[in-house]
DNA sequence: CCAGGGATCCCCT
DNA sequence: GGGGATCCCTGGC
């Protein structure tokens, strides 16, 4: 319901804007892997690989609706909320995400088009140029999209 | 509003 | 090869 596009090397915001490293080597491999990463000393973050292999480009998943009831009631409005809901850590990071074994994504009702609202990404405003590309994406409306960009409707 | 917490990667020896 | 600023955030004040 909400997610935010890293586009390549180029982009500044994007982990891979210095090259390949240890970290960041995944984010150039083949598409439909996981790049989870620990954030602020406690929260983990779900990114999916999504240009060819060489092209570094993810996708983080920033907020998800559950289609059933997530056990103890866990909130999956905002990045560190649906990996802990989720109990997706580093031990699924590089996971290929394609197979059905384990943590995959499968194809589901697509959003109507006209409910898709855009506008730039969140935490990234030391990316000059790129802080204001608006690559994050939501569903309005949706109760799966982040608290901050429902500021007037907490919950 | 802001502290917490730890990995990461600067940038300087 | 090591110190330190920074960080794709959240919950509790």
């Amino acid at each position: 319901m909400e997610t935010e596009a890293y586009v390549g090397e180029h982009d500044l915001a994007c982990h891979a804007c210095h090259g390949r490293t240890p970290r960041t080597e995944v984010i150039f491999g083949p598409p439909g892997h996981a790049y989870v990463y620990f954030v602020y000393g406690m929260h983990w973050c779900f990114n999916v690989v999504t240009a060819a292999e060489g092209v570094a480009s993810a996708v983080l998943v920033r907020g998800v609706e559950p289609a059933v009831g997530i056990p103890g009631g866990l909130r999956t409005d905002g990045p560190g909320r649906l990996t802990r809901a989720l109990c997706i850590t580093g031990a699924e990071n590089k996971l290929d995400l394609t197979t059905a074994s384990g943590l995959s994504i499968r194809a589901g009702p697509a959003p109507a088009r006209r409910s898709v609202r855009r506008g730039p990404r969140v935490g990234v405003d030391y990316a000059g140029v790129w802080a204001g590309r608006p690559y994050r994406f939501w569903v309005e409306g949706s109760p799966g999209v982040s608290r901050v960009l429902r500021p007037l409707s907490p919950r």
